[in-house]
RNA sequence: GGGCAGCUAGCUCAGUUGGUUAGAGCGCUACGUUCACACCGUAGAGGUCACAGGUUCGAAUCCUGUGCUGCCCA
């Protein structure tokens, strides 16, 4: 038997696995004691082996013919398999998961889809950027199918260990249904959605201005650049005019910060009306001036004076350039010799630099818009790999760092150079690469958006779309109403390939002839005498047509097209799966801000186009994470926390307790981060010095450590030094109060035997604290429920939280520890004890799955035969609490009488714990006490006589409207009573009129200030009428209370001095 | 340049439609361990609610402006 209580108990600490059941849970008869901690790792294997055992988070469309059921579905941001999830993932997660678990409790049909996404272009530069590092390889000397290999590779390796982490987090995905962007499911629907789109003219062929990574040779996202100031110069260059005629300038000079790209100028541009573009600046100077602070207005005078000079300068000279310019009048490029125009454009600034402008329309987003305007050929210099191309004369085959240094050592041999300026340049660089991005004029497709926009706009505006908070509706609106055309190639390896071909020298007939009978198939001009081909099937089908060999465009598509159809393309999308017809349209969303245009915007408008149904009801916003110096959480800063760390050292309930009860509706959240000493377990703050580092010092015990950043062997050997926060230790704290709360329940026990408890049960014969328990346990239940509803995160743990500890464990638990002794009230106490916990355990498990299932396995083994009044009696108990039924108290249950008169109880337990507190009173000390209070609050009071006694360790000597205080009592006036503590050996008479009197100094300030409220005629005549009456109760209130002091404190003064001590 | 948000206790954050004496967690102070839990209990200290105006009987809350911080768009 002592074997058998020490196996026991070491089965509780999780030390030994358990064989006895499936599950891994105690039988009841092997229940007696829990150990003295929760547990969370030994718990967190075994919650998920009992919830992967039953599939409890699989969900199935009904069988046809069933009755309609309420469903609730969510699919996953999927997470890019770049990398391994951080906080802010488990923060996402962490939320759809609690609105998934209630869901489920609540006997919703509820799906929560999991899967990653293929990410391309990050995914792909991270291989390609350790190819690089370990190999010395590019991706063209390994090729396409190998890269992309590499990257399958790369994929198989993150997407299990995102997974993973997601499963330590407790999501509670369907893992059956696992997708990812580039599966065939996923690839099926991408083709065939692009078909669609081009089929309905959707899709075009255009050039356009992107963003060239010359390293990574392909275009980025306006998103995936980061802007950094560099040191560069300003270099003036003179370009001469062809056949000046007398009064004309014989040269113009322009400035550039990068005079290599004037190899591909093909216009200089002045103002069409410099004289009006003056006065328009100066007004605006002036009109700033005027607003402007006294600091401010020095820099505006110059600016003002350097205008002025401008005027006296320059003008006249612009005037005769827009003249030229109007008359179609060339300049000569230097150094090619090429002969350009003279253009007349608004964006030459005539209160800027020379007030011309060199036009460069293939390498500067500006330019490119003034080489529209005005109808200019655009000069592509460059190749993709950054060297300079045939159009670039002598200079070709450098690259852009050699061609700027040839070409002003050239300018500058030719007298064109005029003088160079140091300047400090914003300068755009690849986020993926870390190289500077060039400006390059390149094919690529566009989907029209002008159409499509418009159904996602109307979604949100009309509200079939409700964003939360609701703010966020502005930018997404903003973004979508500009109806940009989204450009969708991208040219890397890693990606769905886009669906389209091309072939040239055939008719039309041709293809007629060779696609007949097919219609996933179809074809547009090219524009000259090719045909672009579109197919829906994995491959065209055929090797030639007509004979002419077709070949397929080598861009892979945006990322984002693969993820815009995710929730329907997980479904099943373009089957008609019975999936997609219950789940789908989903219900709600949740991400952060961040990706609520490139994402969500999106996905509303595939989703619209491909389905004709919105592919979400709601959108939950929630915010991001920043660390102590407020910035955003990432890997490749070195300011995040792994997951995993906080999960390992805390439990992942930890970690989801204090993630939930960040989610409030302010933007970001502050996260100061600590390095932990694996050592001695000192905390060392993490700082932007030290958050790099590969090795770290712990400045307690001098023991080194390593950092996620260790790559070297010698660091590797070091021990892991996680990167923690103390703000996860609430939720542990947390979990082990609930486990003790248990675990005093299940000691009390013996003897009792649990039945079903009917509403009618819990009110019958009750004493006030279980009618109390009840009252509360029904309005808890509702403002839980609601905080779900409206996606309160925050609050929701909160409210749980408070219940928990400061009224179920403080309150309540402790009221009943006289009732279990006492034979005849024993019984009812502890069905009232399971029915508070367990509702609790209910409520709770959304936010916290693990510790809550681990108690409830604990209590079915115990008290298996317990039902609440919301489960169906005539079922077992459910198996896991996942699927026991969310808690639904009766209205019949609330009684806000009784929370008030157990909040007078509350209060007068608190004024004597507070006198005795203050008089040093030993804790064990039972101290007689007198209780003065009107008739009322007496009979309210009197049925917690012995309560009073038993949680102030007081024995009650009057109790009543005239109760006779001890002469030189301790007092304090609370609710309306009077406590009288009868200290015989009152130590110290001096610290009690001390604090009465300062006391009562606080309770005169208030006094005058209502007096002086209420002798305010317009306060008394304008503010409603109920406000007026309760500042009046107050005030007599406070006026009694002070009485009170003022005869307490002199009876205590008569004593001054006679008191022992 | 335009837009959104934030600024409340030493730190991280709550604070519903304006209405008692502005709250929580952590940290801090004092006392307390055979009695579920020291990952605990009891009590306490700690705030000109960024600043300046305004509206109102009454402002952390509404309006205007300023400062600082962050994000989005150009």
């Amino acid at each position: 038997m002592l074997a058998d209580g020490r196996l026991r108990r070491e089965v509780d600490r999780g030390l030994v696995p358990i064989s006895a059941t499936l599950s891994g849970f105690p039988d009841d008869d092997t229940m007696t004691e829990l150990a003295k901690h929760y547990d969370h790792r030994a718990a967190q294997d075994r919650c998920r082996g009992l919830w992967d055992a039953a599939r409890a988070w699989h969900a199935e469309p009904p069988p046809s013919g069933s009755p309609p059921t309420r469903v609730f579905s969510i699919v996953i941001p999927p997470p890019n398999v770049t990398g391994a999830l951080h906080l802010g993932h488990a923060l996402n997660n962490t939320l759809q998961d609690i609105l998934v678990r209630a869901r489920r409790m609540q006997g919703f049909r509820t799906l929560w889809m999991p899967g990653t996404d293929h990410a391309g272009i990050a995914t792909q530069a991270v291989v390609e950027r350790r190819l690089l590092e370990e190999e010395k390889r590019s991706r063209h000397d390994l090729g396409r199918e190998a890269l992309v290999k590499r990257i399958w590779d790369w994929k198989e390796q993150y997407e299990k260990r995102i997974l993973g982490q997601l499963r330590d987090l407790g999501a509670s995905c369907d893992w059956d249904r696992t997708r990812f962007t580039l599966d065939e499911q996923c690839a099926r629907a991408v083709r065939e959605a692009f078909f669609r789109l081009f089929q309905r003219g959707l899709v075009r062929r255009g050039k356009r201005l992107v963003n060239w990574d010359t390293f990574l040779q392909t275009a980025v996202s306006d998103d995936e650049v980061f802007h950094e100031e560099v040191k560069g110069h300003f270099w003036h260059i003179r370009y001469d005019v062809i056949d000046p005629r007398p009064g004309e300038p014989r040269s113009v000079t322009v400035a550039t910060t990068r005079p290599e790209t004037l190899l591909g100028d093909t216009a200089v541009a002045v103002h069409p009306e410099p004289a009006a573009a003056l006065d328009a600046a100066e007004h605006d100077l002036r009109g700033r001036r005027a607003a402007a602070a006294a600091k401010e207005q020095p820099a505006l005078d110059a600016a003002l004076e350097d205008l002025a000079s401008r005027r006296r300068d320059l003008l006249a000279g612009l005037q005769t350039l827009a003249a030229m310019a109007r008359d179609g009048r060339r300049v000569r490029l230097p150094l090619l010799g090429r002969e350009i125009p003279l253009v007349a454009d608004e964006w030459a600034k005539p209160e800027m630099g020379s007030g011309c402008v060199k036009i460069t329309p293939a390498h500067d987003p500006n330019d490119y818009d003034v080489g529209l305007r005005r109808g200019l050929p655009m000069i592509n210099i460059l190749e993709p790999d950054g060297r300079l191309n045939a159009e670039a004369g002598r200079y070709v085959g450098l690259t852009i760092r050699q061609a700027r240094d040839r070409v002003v050592a050239d300018l500058e041999a030719a007298g064109h150079l005029e003088r160079v300026e140091d300047r400090v340049i914003d300068l755009a660089h690849s986020d993926r690469s870390k190289t500077p991005i060039e400006p390059y004029l390149a094919d690529q497709w566009f989907i029209r958006m002008a159409e499509l926009a418009q159904p996602a706009v109307e979604a949100v505006a009309e509200g079939r779309i409700r964003i939360v908070p609701e703010r966020y509706a502005k930018g997404y609106l903003d973004w979508l109403s500009e109806k940009r055309d989204w450009p969708v190639s991208r040219q890397l390896w890693w990606g769905h390939r886009i669906p389209i071909w091309h072939v040239a020298g055939v008719t039309e007939a041709d293809l007629v002839a060779a696609f007949a009978g097919r219609d996933t198939v179809a074809w547009r001009s090219d524009g000259a005498a090719g045909w672009f081909l579109c197919c829906s099937d994995e491959s065209l089908g055929v090797d030639t047509i007509a004979g002419v060999t077709h070949s397929r465009d080598p861009d892979v598509l945006d990322t984002w097209f693969s993820s815009a159809l995710w929730p329907h393309s997980t479904l099943g999308w373009p089957a008609d799966t019975p999936e997609l017809a219950c789940f789908y349209p989903t219900s709600t969303l949740v991400t952060s801000r961040d990706i609520l245009t490139l994402w969500v915007a999106r996905m509303v408008i595939m989703g619209v186009f491909d389905t004709g149904q919105i592919p979400f009801r709601e959108v939950s916003i929630h915010p991001k994470i920043l660390d102590r110096y407020g910035e955003t959480m990432s890997k490749s800063k070195g300011n995040g926390v792994d997951p995993v760390d906080v999960i390992d050292a805390l439990g992942a309930d930890a970690l989801r307790f204090a993630l939930a009860g960040m989610a409030t509706e302010t933007q970001d959240v502050r996260m100061p981060v600590d390095f932990q000493c694996p050592g001695c377990g000192h905390l060392l703050e993490q700082t932007l010095h030290n958050r790099t580092k590969a090795r770290l010092e712990c400045p307690a015990c001098h023991s080194p450590f390593r950092t996620q950043w260790a790559t070297t062997a010698a660091d590797l050997a070091l021990p892991r030094g996680p990167a923690v926060s103390e703000k996860f230790e609430a939720g542990r704290n947390f979990s082990n109060k609930l486990w003790n709360a248990t675990r005093f329940v299940l000691m009390n026990l013996e003897g009792f035997t649990a039945k079903p408890l009917t509403a009618a049960d819990v009110l019958r014969e009750a004493p006030l604290e279980d009618r109390w328990l009840a009252s509360r346990l029904a309005s808890v239940a509702a403002e839980a429920t609601r905080a779900i509803d409206e996606y309160r995160y925050a609050e929701l743990a909160r409210l749980l939280y408070a219940f928990a500890w400061d009224e179920f464990c403080s309150a309540y638990l402790e009221l009943c520890k006289a009732r279990l002794a006492a034979p005849a009230r024993r019984d009812r106490a502890c069905g009232m004890l399971l029915a508070g916990l367990d509702t609790i355990l209910r409520l709770l498990h959304p936010v916290m799955p693990f510790v809550t299932e681990e108690i409830w396995q604990h209590l079915r083994a115990a008290t298996g035969g317990r039902r609440l009044p919301w489960d169906d009696a005539s079922a077992p108990l459910s198996e896991t609490i996942m699927t026991a039924r969310w808690p639904a108290p009766p209205a019949a249950w609330s009684d806000p009488r009784t929370e008030r008169q157990f909040g007078t109880f509350l209060a007068v337990v608190g004024a004597i714990r507070e006198i005795r507190a203050r008089q040093n009173v030993p804790p064990r000390t039972r101290v007689p006490c007198a209780i003065r209070a009107p008739a009322d609050l007496t009979e309210l009071l009197d049925p917690m006589r012995a309560s009073i006694e038993s949680m102030a360790t007081v024995s009650l000597t009057d109790f009543g409207p005239a109760a006779a205080a001890a002469p030189g009592s301790a007092a304090a006036g609370v609710a309306g009573c009077e406590v009288f503590l009868d200290l015989a050996e009152l130590v110290d008479v001096d610290a009690e009129i001390t604090r009465l009197e300062k006391d009562n100094a606080k309770t005169e300030g208030f006094i005058t200030a209502k007096r002086a409220k209420l002798a305010n005629e317009r306060f008394t005549a304008r503010a409603p009428a109920d406000v007026v009456a309760a500042e009046r109760a107050q005030l007599a209130e406070l006026e009694d209370r002070l009485a009170k002091a003022i005869a307490t404190l002199a009876g205590l003064k008569s004593r001054q001095g006679k008191a022992p001590g």
